[in-house]
DNA sequence: TGTACATCAGTGAACGCGCGTTCACTGATGTAC
DNA sequence: TGTACATCAGTGAACGCGCGTTCACTGATGTAC
Protein backbone atom coordinates (compact mmCIF):
# COMPACT_ATOMS: atom_id res chain seq x y z
CA UNK A 1 0.00 0.00 0.00
CA UNK A 2 1.67 3.43 -0.95
CA UNK A 3 3.03 5.65 1.81
CA UNK A 4 3.59 9.36 1.94
CA UNK A 5 6.79 11.12 0.92
CA UNK A 6 7.96 11.94 3.76
CA UNK A 7 7.32 8.01 4.91
CA UNK A 8 8.96 6.77 1.57
CA UNK A 9 12.31 8.84 2.91
CA UNK A 10 11.94 7.35 5.82
CA UNK A 11 12.02 4.11 4.78
CA UNK A 12 14.97 4.85 2.19
CA UNK A 13 17.29 5.68 5.50
CA UNK A 14 15.79 2.60 7.51
CA UNK A 15 17.22 0.55 4.65
CA UNK A 16 20.41 2.08 4.72
CA UNK A 17 21.02 1.95 8.07
CA UNK A 18 20.26 -1.42 8.09
CA UNK A 19 22.10 -2.54 5.54
CA UNK A 20 25.37 0.02 7.07
CA UNK A 21 25.09 -2.44 10.16
CA UNK A 22 24.23 -5.65 8.81
CA UNK A 23 27.03 -4.83 6.14
CA UNK A 24 29.93 -3.88 8.42
CA UNK A 25 28.91 -7.52 10.69
CA UNK A 26 28.80 -9.99 7.78
CA UNK A 27 30.20 -8.59 5.02
CA UNK A 28 28.44 -7.26 1.48
CA UNK A 29 28.02 -10.80 0.47
CA UNK A 30 27.21 -11.86 3.68
CA UNK A 31 23.96 -9.93 3.86
CA UNK A 32 20.75 -10.48 1.25
CA UNK A 33 18.52 -8.03 0.19
CA UNK A 34 15.89 -9.20 2.11
CA UNK A 35 17.77 -9.83 5.44
CA UNK A 36 18.04 -5.78 5.08
CA UNK A 37 14.59 -5.60 4.15
CA UNK A 38 13.74 -7.42 6.96
CA UNK A 39 15.57 -5.60 9.04
CA UNK A 40 14.26 -2.54 8.25
CA UNK A 41 10.68 -3.19 8.91
CA UNK A 42 9.82 -4.15 4.98
CA UNK A 43 9.71 -6.62 2.82
CA UNK A 44 12.07 -7.88 0.29
CA UNK A 45 9.70 -7.14 -2.88
CA UNK A 46 9.94 -3.40 -2.37
CA UNK A 47 13.74 -2.92 -2.89
CA UNK A 48 13.70 -2.58 -6.15
CA UNK A 49 11.62 0.80 -5.50
CA UNK A 50 14.63 1.96 -3.61
CA UNK A 51 17.52 0.78 -5.45
CA UNK A 52 18.87 -0.58 -8.94
CA UNK A 53 20.39 -3.50 -7.48
CA UNK A 54 22.33 -4.82 -4.37
CA UNK A 55 25.52 -3.34 -6.40
CA UNK A 56 23.56 0.35 -5.98
CA UNK A 57 23.09 -0.45 -2.01
CA UNK A 58 26.27 -1.23 -1.02
CA UNK A 59 27.64 2.29 -3.21
CA UNK A 60 24.57 4.02 -1.38
CA UNK A 61 25.47 2.87 1.73
CA UNK A 62 29.00 3.29 2.02
CA UNK A 63 28.21 7.18 1.05
CA UNK A 64 25.62 6.86 3.60
CA UNK A 65 27.84 6.08 6.80
CA UNK A 66 29.02 8.87 8.12
CA UNK A 67 31.45 8.12 10.96
CA UNK A 68 30.06 8.97 14.62
CA UNK A 69 31.81 12.18 15.60
CA UNK A 70 33.75 11.68 19.01
CA UNK A 71 35.24 14.82 20.15
CA UNK A 72 38.51 13.98 20.16
CA UNK A 73 41.00 17.08 20.79
CA UNK A 74 44.40 15.52 19.55
CA UNK A 75 45.07 12.69 17.20
CA UNK A 76 46.55 10.48 20.25
CA UNK A 77 42.51 10.54 21.60
CA UNK A 78 41.42 9.80 18.52
CA UNK A 79 43.41 6.44 18.42
CA UNK A 80 42.33 5.52 21.81
CA UNK A 81 38.90 5.75 20.86
CA UNK A 82 39.86 3.75 17.90
CA UNK A 83 42.27 1.34 18.89
CA UNK A 84 39.68 -0.17 21.49
CA UNK A 85 38.32 -3.64 23.01
CA UNK A 86 34.86 -1.96 22.87
CA UNK A 87 35.64 -0.79 18.97
CA UNK A 88 37.23 -4.28 18.54
CA UNK A 89 33.87 -6.00 19.43
CA UNK A 90 31.96 -3.69 17.43
CA UNK A 91 32.15 -3.98 13.95
CA UNK A 92 28.72 -3.68 12.96
CA UNK A 93 28.76 0.24 14.90
CA UNK A 94 32.83 0.90 13.97
CA UNK A 95 34.38 1.97 11.47
CA UNK A 96 33.57 1.02 8.13
CA UNK A 97 37.38 0.88 6.34
CA UNK A 98 38.39 -1.80 9.11
CA UNK A 99 35.38 -3.26 8.21
CA UNK A 100 34.95 -3.59 4.63
CA UNK A 101 38.31 -2.65 3.54
CA UNK A 102 39.50 -5.68 1.61
CA UNK A 103 36.24 -6.03 0.54
CA UNK A 104 35.08 -3.04 -0.66
CA UNK A 105 38.61 -3.07 -2.90
CA UNK A 106 36.81 -5.48 -5.35
CA UNK A 107 33.11 -3.59 -5.55
CA UNK A 108 31.76 -1.46 -7.94
CA UNK A 109 33.46 1.84 -9.03
CA UNK A 110 30.84 3.60 -7.39
CA UNK A 111 31.17 2.19 -4.19
CA UNK A 112 34.45 2.49 -4.48
CA UNK A 113 33.98 6.35 -5.43
CA UNK A 114 32.04 6.84 -2.18
CA UNK A 115 34.95 4.95 -0.10
CA UNK A 116 37.76 7.16 -1.38
CA UNK A 117 35.58 10.13 -0.64
CA UNK A 118 35.33 8.71 2.86
CA UNK A 119 38.73 8.31 2.88
CA UNK A 120 39.31 11.96 2.03
CA UNK A 121 36.65 13.28 4.64
CA UNK A 122 38.63 11.29 7.31
CA UNK A 123 42.09 12.34 6.42
CA UNK A 124 41.23 16.37 6.57
CA UNK A 125 39.71 15.50 9.68
CA UNK A 126 42.41 14.09 11.42
CA UNK A 127 44.84 16.83 10.03
CA UNK A 128 42.60 19.00 11.88
CA UNK A 129 43.63 16.48 15.25
CA UNK A 130 47.14 16.19 14.45
CA UNK A 131 50.83 17.75 15.95
CA UNK A 132 52.47 19.47 13.63
CA UNK A 133 53.82 23.03 12.82
CA UNK A 134 52.49 23.29 9.06
CA UNK A 135 49.34 22.29 7.55
CA UNK A 136 51.70 19.34 5.38
CA UNK A 137 53.37 17.96 8.85
CA UNK A 138 49.98 17.84 10.31
CA UNK A 139 48.44 16.23 7.15
CA UNK A 140 51.63 13.88 6.98
CA UNK A 141 51.25 12.76 10.87
CA UNK A 142 47.24 12.56 10.08
CA UNK A 143 48.02 9.87 7.31
CA UNK A 144 50.42 7.68 9.03
CA UNK A 145 48.59 7.62 11.99
CA UNK A 146 45.03 6.96 10.25
CA UNK A 147 46.73 4.05 8.42
CA UNK A 148 48.67 2.72 11.37
CA UNK A 149 45.33 2.91 13.36
CA UNK A 150 43.13 1.06 10.54
CA UNK A 151 46.03 -1.17 10.50
CA UNK A 152 46.08 -2.22 13.87
CA UNK A 153 42.43 -2.75 14.54
CA UNK A 154 42.40 -5.05 11.27
CA UNK A 155 45.39 -7.06 13.41
CA UNK A 156 43.61 -6.84 16.78
CA UNK A 157 40.35 -8.15 15.04
CA UNK A 158 42.19 -10.92 13.05
CA UNK A 159 43.99 -12.61 15.76
CA UNK A 160 42.31 -15.20 17.69
CA UNK A 161 44.56 -14.98 20.77
CA UNK A 162 43.37 -11.88 22.97
CA UNK A 163 46.85 -11.81 24.57
CA UNK A 164 48.27 -10.45 20.84
CA UNK A 165 45.13 -8.66 20.32
CA UNK A 166 45.58 -6.41 23.39
CA UNK A 167 49.34 -6.47 22.52
CA UNK A 168 49.17 -5.13 19.39
CA UNK A 169 45.78 -2.76 20.45
CA UNK A 170 47.99 -1.05 23.26
CA UNK A 171 51.35 -0.95 20.72
CA UNK A 172 49.53 0.43 17.86
CA UNK A 173 47.89 2.89 20.40
CA UNK A 174 51.28 3.98 22.04
CA UNK A 175 52.94 5.12 18.43
CA UNK A 176 51.01 7.46 17.69
CA UNK A 177 51.41 10.37 18.96
CA UNK B 1 41.46 -42.47 -13.58
CA UNK B 2 43.97 -43.21 -10.77
CA UNK B 3 46.73 -41.20 -10.18
CA UNK B 4 50.03 -41.87 -8.38
CA UNK B 5 50.26 -40.85 -4.67
CA UNK B 6 52.91 -38.25 -5.67
CA UNK B 7 50.66 -37.24 -8.47
CA UNK B 8 47.64 -36.69 -5.92
CA UNK B 9 50.07 -35.01 -3.44
CA UNK B 10 50.92 -32.70 -6.62
CA UNK B 11 47.52 -31.62 -7.36
CA UNK B 12 46.99 -30.87 -3.74
CA UNK B 13 49.34 -27.90 -3.59
CA UNK B 14 48.57 -26.94 -7.55
CA UNK B 15 44.95 -26.66 -6.08
CA UNK B 16 45.95 -25.13 -2.73
CA UNK B 17 48.03 -22.64 -5.02
CA UNK B 18 45.38 -21.61 -7.54
CA UNK B 19 43.14 -20.97 -4.92
CA UNK B 20 45.64 -18.92 -2.59
CA UNK B 21 46.08 -16.36 -5.50
CA UNK B 22 42.48 -16.69 -6.77
CA UNK B 23 41.23 -15.81 -2.88
CA UNK B 24 43.75 -12.87 -3.13
CA UNK B 25 42.63 -11.54 -6.21
CA UNK B 26 38.33 -11.73 -6.04
CA UNK B 27 37.74 -12.86 -1.98
CA UNK B 28 36.75 -15.89 -0.98
CA UNK B 29 32.91 -15.12 -1.87
CA UNK B 30 34.44 -14.17 -5.46
CA UNK B 31 35.62 -17.35 -6.44
CA UNK B 32 33.79 -20.67 -6.89
CA UNK B 33 35.18 -24.56 -6.28
CA UNK B 34 35.03 -25.10 -9.81
CA UNK B 35 37.15 -22.11 -10.78
CA UNK B 36 39.78 -23.31 -8.69
CA UNK B 37 39.74 -26.90 -9.38
CA UNK B 38 39.98 -25.53 -13.29
CA UNK B 39 43.06 -22.87 -12.36
CA UNK B 40 45.32 -25.96 -11.16
CA UNK B 41 44.14 -28.38 -14.56
CA UNK B 42 41.40 -30.52 -12.82
CA UNK B 43 37.64 -31.07 -13.01
CA UNK B 44 35.38 -29.91 -10.10
CA UNK B 45 34.35 -33.17 -9.17
CA UNK B 46 37.69 -34.26 -7.42
CA UNK B 47 37.28 -31.35 -5.27
CA UNK B 48 36.01 -33.71 -2.43
CA UNK B 49 38.83 -36.00 -2.30
CA UNK B 50 41.38 -33.34 -1.48
CA UNK B 51 38.88 -30.77 1.02
CA UNK B 52 36.01 -31.71 3.25
CA UNK B 53 34.20 -28.36 2.15
CA UNK B 54 34.52 -24.88 0.84
CA UNK B 55 35.35 -23.99 3.94
CA UNK B 56 38.40 -26.08 4.56
CA UNK B 57 40.15 -25.11 1.24
CA UNK B 58 40.18 -21.57 2.61
CA UNK B 59 41.99 -22.46 6.16
CA UNK B 60 44.27 -24.76 4.26
CA UNK B 61 44.83 -22.00 1.98
CA UNK B 62 45.54 -19.43 4.29
CA UNK B 63 47.54 -21.63 6.40
CA UNK B 64 49.16 -22.69 3.20
CA UNK B 65 50.21 -18.90 1.73
CA UNK B 66 53.39 -18.30 3.04
CA UNK B 67 55.15 -14.82 1.99
CA UNK B 68 57.76 -14.25 -0.09
CA UNK B 69 61.17 -13.93 1.58
CA UNK B 70 62.35 -10.29 0.46
CA UNK B 71 65.58 -10.18 1.85
CA UNK B 72 65.02 -7.02 3.55
CA UNK B 73 67.63 -6.12 5.95
CA UNK B 74 65.41 -3.19 7.85
CA UNK B 75 62.54 -2.56 8.63
CA UNK B 76 62.88 0.51 6.68
CA UNK B 77 63.62 -1.76 4.07
CA UNK B 78 60.94 -4.11 4.44
CA UNK B 79 58.37 -1.40 4.12
CA UNK B 80 60.06 0.13 1.24
CA UNK B 81 58.74 -2.83 -0.71
CA UNK B 82 55.40 -3.66 0.90
CA UNK B 83 54.71 0.09 0.50
CA UNK B 84 54.89 -0.41 -3.16
CA UNK B 85 52.56 0.74 -6.36
CA UNK B 86 53.51 -2.97 -7.63
CA UNK B 87 52.55 -4.53 -4.47
CA UNK B 88 49.63 -2.20 -4.86
CA UNK B 89 48.38 -4.06 -8.04
CA UNK B 90 49.37 -7.16 -7.64
CA UNK B 91 46.94 -9.00 -5.12
CA UNK B 92 47.07 -11.89 -5.69
CA UNK B 93 50.56 -12.61 -5.27
CA UNK B 94 50.88 -10.34 -2.62
CA UNK B 95 50.13 -9.69 1.15
CA UNK B 96 47.35 -12.08 2.31
CA UNK B 97 46.35 -10.11 5.20
CA UNK B 98 45.83 -6.95 2.91
CA UNK B 99 43.51 -8.91 0.39
CA UNK B 100 41.52 -11.43 2.72
CA UNK B 101 41.85 -9.18 5.88
CA UNK B 102 38.68 -7.81 6.85
CA UNK B 103 37.15 -11.08 4.99
CA UNK B 104 39.02 -13.53 7.53
CA UNK B 105 37.12 -11.77 10.56
CA UNK B 106 34.24 -13.07 9.14
CA UNK B 107 35.52 -16.76 8.51
CA UNK B 108 35.38 -20.49 10.30
CA UNK B 109 37.52 -20.80 13.48
CA UNK B 110 40.40 -22.99 11.48
CA UNK B 111 40.83 -20.02 8.69
CA UNK B 112 40.99 -17.31 11.41
CA UNK B 113 43.85 -19.70 13.59
CA UNK B 114 45.64 -20.07 10.37
CA UNK B 115 45.53 -16.40 9.70
CA UNK B 116 46.61 -15.62 13.62
CA UNK B 117 49.67 -17.99 13.45
CA UNK B 118 50.67 -16.04 10.44
CA UNK B 119 50.29 -12.65 12.14
CA UNK B 120 52.69 -14.39 14.75
CA UNK B 121 55.01 -15.35 12.16
CA UNK B 122 55.17 -12.04 10.55
CA UNK B 123 55.38 -10.27 13.81
CA UNK B 124 58.63 -12.59 14.25
CA UNK B 125 60.43 -11.79 11.13
CA UNK B 126 59.89 -8.06 11.17
CA UNK B 127 61.19 -7.85 14.92
CA UNK B 128 64.45 -8.83 13.87
CA UNK B 129 64.23 -5.92 11.24
CA UNK B 130 63.39 -3.78 13.64
CA UNK B 131 65.39 -0.92 15.56
CA UNK B 132 65.89 -0.48 19.43
CA UNK B 133 67.97 -1.56 21.99
CA UNK B 134 66.20 -4.85 23.67
CA UNK B 135 64.04 -7.15 21.88
CA UNK B 136 60.50 -5.61 23.80
CA UNK B 137 61.82 -2.55 21.68
CA UNK B 138 62.18 -3.81 18.48
CA UNK B 139 58.96 -6.10 18.76
CA UNK B 140 57.04 -2.90 19.42
CA UNK B 141 58.56 -1.62 16.54
CA UNK B 142 57.54 -3.94 14.73
CA UNK B 143 53.76 -4.27 15.68
CA UNK B 144 53.73 -0.08 15.36
CA UNK B 145 55.41 -0.65 11.90
CA UNK B 146 53.42 -3.62 10.94
CA UNK B 147 49.89 -1.79 11.41
CA UNK B 148 51.12 0.99 9.39
CA UNK B 149 51.87 -0.93 6.57
CA UNK B 150 49.08 -2.84 6.14
CA UNK B 151 46.68 -0.52 6.54
CA UNK B 152 48.29 2.00 4.31
CA UNK B 153 48.52 -0.61 1.74
CA UNK B 154 44.83 -1.40 2.16
CA UNK B 155 44.11 2.57 1.66
CA UNK B 156 46.38 2.96 -0.87
CA UNK B 157 44.44 0.00 -2.58
CA UNK B 158 40.71 1.70 -1.67
CA UNK B 159 41.87 4.87 -3.23
CA UNK B 160 40.60 5.57 -6.50
CA UNK B 161 42.32 8.70 -6.92
CA UNK B 162 46.02 7.63 -7.97
CA UNK B 163 47.55 11.33 -6.86
CA UNK B 164 45.93 10.66 -3.04
CA UNK B 165 47.12 6.33 -3.55
CA UNK B 166 50.78 7.68 -4.07
CA UNK B 167 50.58 9.84 -0.84
CA UNK B 168 49.30 7.98 1.07
CA UNK B 169 51.74 5.26 0.53
CA UNK B 170 54.33 7.49 0.22
CA UNK B 171 53.48 8.93 3.57
CA UNK B 172 53.62 6.13 5.23
CA UNK B 173 56.28 4.62 4.08
CA UNK B 174 58.18 7.60 5.54
CA UNK B 175 56.98 7.28 8.82
CA UNK B 176 58.81 4.03 9.25
CA UNK B 177 61.91 3.91 10.26
C1' DT C 1 -14.33 21.64 1.15
C1' DG C 2 -15.87 17.22 -0.87
C1' DT C 3 -15.78 13.49 -4.34
C1' DA C 4 -13.91 10.30 -8.07
C1' DC C 5 -10.07 8.62 -10.00
C1' DA C 6 -5.11 7.89 -11.14
C1' DT C 7 -0.90 6.95 -9.12
C1' DC C 8 2.37 4.26 -7.02
C1' DA C 9 4.88 2.26 -2.39
C1' DG C 10 4.69 -1.89 -0.53
C1' DT C 11 3.42 -7.12 -0.57
C1' DG C 12 4.50 -11.84 -1.27
C1' DA C 13 4.62 -15.48 -4.66
C1' DA C 14 7.38 -16.98 -8.36
C1' DC C 15 11.41 -17.31 -11.49
C1' DG C 16 15.83 -18.66 -12.89
C1' DC C 17 20.54 -18.80 -12.36
C1' DG C 18 24.74 -20.11 -9.96
C1' DC C 19 27.11 -22.54 -6.76
C1' DG C 20 28.40 -26.10 -3.25
C1' DT C 21 28.00 -30.76 -3.03
C1' DT C 22 26.94 -35.68 -4.42
C1' DC C 23 27.33 -39.78 -7.11
C1' DA C 24 27.74 -43.47 -10.61
C1' DC C 25 31.29 -44.38 -13.50
C1' DT C 26 36.16 -44.89 -15.58
C1' DG C 27 40.50 -46.58 -15.93
C1' DA C 28 45.17 -46.36 -14.04
C1' DT C 29 47.63 -47.77 -9.83
C1' DG C 30 49.10 -50.82 -6.58
C1' DT C 31 48.97 -55.35 -4.39
C1' DA C 32 48.39 -60.38 -3.51
C1' DC C 33 49.76 -64.61 -5.25
C1' DT D 1 58.95 -61.35 -12.62
C1' DG D 2 54.22 -61.83 -14.34
C1' DT D 3 49.13 -61.95 -13.84
C1' DA D 4 44.41 -61.04 -11.80
C1' DC D 5 42.00 -58.25 -9.01
C1' DA D 6 40.83 -54.57 -5.67
C1' DT D 7 41.37 -49.88 -4.87
C1' DC D 8 40.54 -45.26 -5.52
C1' DA D 9 41.79 -40.31 -7.90
C1' DG D 10 39.61 -38.04 -11.16
C1' DT D 11 35.40 -37.18 -14.42
C1' DG D 12 31.23 -34.87 -15.55
C1' DA D 13 26.30 -35.03 -15.06
C1' DA D 14 22.90 -34.05 -11.74
C1' DC D 15 20.79 -32.23 -7.44
C1' DG D 16 18.91 -28.87 -4.55
C1' DC D 17 19.15 -24.79 -2.11
C1' DG D 18 19.58 -19.82 -1.74
C1' DC D 19 19.59 -15.50 -3.52
C1' DG D 20 18.90 -11.49 -6.68
C1' DT D 21 15.30 -9.97 -9.28
C1' DT D 22 10.50 -9.66 -11.36
C1' DC D 23 5.64 -9.13 -11.35
C1' DA D 24 0.59 -9.06 -10.63
C1' DC D 25 -1.87 -7.27 -7.07
C1' DT D 26 -3.46 -4.19 -3.03
C1' DG D 27 -4.93 -0.25 -0.98
C1' DA D 28 -3.54 4.30 0.73
C1' DT D 29 -2.13 8.80 -1.15
C1' DG D 30 -2.56 12.67 -3.77
C1' DT D 31 -4.84 15.29 -7.39
C1' DA D 32 -8.30 17.20 -10.67
C1' DC D 33 -12.69 19.04 -10.75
Amino acid sequence: MRVTKEQMAEHRERILDAAGGLFRERGFDGVTVAEVMQAAGLTHGGFYGHFKSKDDLIAQTLAHIRPTEGGARSLAEYAAAYLNAEHRADCAGGCPVAALGSDTIRQSPEARAAMTEGLRQQIERLTKLAPGRTVAEKRRAAIAGWSAMLGGLILARLSEDEELSEEVLATTRAAIR
